[in-house]
DNA sequence: GAGTATAAATGATAAAAGTCAGGATTATTT
DNA sequence: AAATAATCCTGACTTTTATCATTTATACTC
C-alpha cells in the first residue's frame, strides 16, 4: 500500500533515526529519493535469502526481525519501531537477508535506494556516525542476548526481556506499567529462546506470584524489583 | 611492554583493518597518533566495566572478548585477530566496556585515541564505511550466534564451531587441516554455550567417529563434509 | 626429572527444558 | 450468535544437558 509522502523534515521518527541531525537542505534531499509505504501486521518487508536494494526507515509501528531455522524454527531476533532502521546490516555486509523483517502492528516504512544511502555515508559524516552508533548498539543487545542464552536459565530470560521491553515500550500507569506490545506466546517463546510451553509455565508463574498481569493480548509489569532480582543482571 | 612503533604503512594487517584504503599521507597521520603495545598471552587489554578511551587495532595475535556472568561464568563473544579492531562497539555507543578482552595468543596491538578516531571518521569516508562493513559483519555473527544458541542442540553448535574455526583458522595439509588457534576445553564450552564436560564428550565422540584429530592442543579438521552435516546449517 | 598445578576425560546422578497430547479460552469469520 | 480457527494452558513423559566426584593425562616449575 502506498502512502502519501510525507517528507522527512515532519516524520514523527525525526528526532531518532540516522538523518536526525541533516541541516533541512539535505534532508529535503533525502526526502525526495524515499518512499514510503505501510504495511499491515503480518506482512513480510523482506525475506531471508533475498538481496536488498536499499534501506528500510521505520516511521511508526512494529516490526520483528527473525530467523528462520532449518527445522522451521523462528527466532526473533530484534524488534524494530519507530526511528530504527531495516536491512542495514545485510545491505553493508554484503550479503543477502539473513532474516526476515514482518510486521507485528501496522507500520509506516520509508525505502532508501542502495545507491543513495552509500551516498550519504560519503557526503554527511553524521549520517555514518549514526550509522555506526546504531550498529553498535544493537550489537550490544545481539552480544547480550548471547550471553544470556548461554548462561541463564529460561527465567531469567524471560524476567530479563519483560524489563527489556517495559524499558523500550512501558507506558506507566497508576500502580503498574502497560507493554504497548503485542505479542504471542509463541513470539514471546522465540524471543526467549525457548518452547512456547515453557514459556507458558513462567508466565503463570509470574502472574500468579504477581510479578504482572495480563488484559487480553496485553501485559502489565506489576513489580519490576521482583523482576529484577529473577532476571539476575549483569550488574 | 612497548614496541617499537612499526608504522601503519608497514603492518602486516594493513590490507584487512578499518584504515586499508587511506592514501599514504592520511595513513601517515594514523600512525602518528597511533601506540603500538605487545601483549603477552593471558594479558587483559581492557576489562568489561571500564570506560573507552579509544580504539585497539589488532596487528597481530589472538584475543578473545568475552562476558562474565554473575556467577563467574565466561562466554566468549568473539575472537579477534590481525585487521580487526577492538572495544568500538563500547566506544561508538558511549558505555563503558560490556565485554573483557584477553589475549589468548601472543599479540601486537595499536591503540588509537578516541577523538582522533572520530574525527578520521568524519574527514575520512572509507574510515566510517569500514568501519560499518566491519559492525554489520560482526553483528552477522552474532546474530547467528544468537539463532544458533536458541535452536540448536549443543553437538549442532561444537560442529558449527570447527566449521567457523575452520574457516578462519584452517590451514590446508595433506589430507587434513590444521586449525591454527588454540583453545581449551573451557574456552570452548564458552564459545558453545555449555559446560566442558559436555563439550569433552562430544569433542570425544567426534574423534571417535573419525571426523577430528588432535596433536597436543592443536585440532585438525579431517572430515569437513561430515561436520556440515552435524553442524545442520541453514541453507 | 620429580613434584605440582592445570586441563582432560569418564561415570553417575539430578535438574532443566523439550515434546506430545488433550482440553480450555479467546479471537475471528460467516 | 454460532461456527471455526487460533492461541493458551496443563499434565505426563522423554531427552538433553548440567553438576558432582573421581581418575587420568598433560603442562609447568623448581
Amino acid at each position: 500500500m502506498k502512502l502519501k509522502n510525507i517528507d522527512c523534515e515532519h516524520c514523527d521518527a525525526r528526532g531518532k533515526g540516522i538523518f536526525c541531525e541533516l541541516e533541512k537542505l539535505s534532508l529535503a534531499q533525502v526526502s525526495e529519493r524515499k518512499v514510503m509505504n505501510a504495511y499491515k501486521k503480518g506482512q513480510t518487508i523482506f525475506f531471508q535469502g533475498n538481496p536488498p536494494f536499499g534501506l528500510y526507515c521505520v516511521s511508526s509501528g512494529k516490526i520483528k526481525v527473525s530467523k528462520i531455522g532449518n527445522d522451521g524454527k523462528e527466532s526473533i531476533i530484534r524488534i524494530a519501531s519507530d526511528g530504527d532502521v531495516l536491512g542495514h546490516r545485510s545491505l553493508f555486509s554484503s550479503e543477502n537477508y539473513t532474516a526476515t523483517a514482518t510486521v507485528i502492528e501496522d507500520a509506516s516504512i520509508c525505502f532508501i535506494d542502495k545507491k543513495f544511502i552509500y551516498q550519504a555515508i560519503q557526503d554527511e559524516p553524521t549520517v555514518a556516525l549514526n550509522l555506526i552508533q546504531k550498529l553498535s548498539k544493537e550489537m550490544g543487545s545481539a552480544e547480550a542476548r548471547s550471553a544470556s542464552l548461554s548462561q541463564k536459565n529460561v527465567r531469567e530470560r524471560l524476567a530479563e526481556l519483560f524489563l527489556m521491553l517495559n524499558k523500550s515500550y512501558g507506558v506507566q500507569e497508576l500502580n503498574r506499567t502497560k507493554l504497548d506490545i503485542k505479542l504471542t506466546r509463541e513470539e514471546i517463546a522465540s524471543m526467549v529462546g525457548t518452547a512456547n510451553e515453557t514459556v507458558i509455565r513462567f508466565i503463570s508463574e509470574f502472574k500468579d506470584e504477581g510479578l504482572i498481569e495480563q488484559d487480553g493480548k496485553t501485559i502489565y509489569i506489576l513489580d519490576e524489583k521482583k523482576l529484577l532480582e529473577y532476571a539476575n543482571l549483569n550488574y
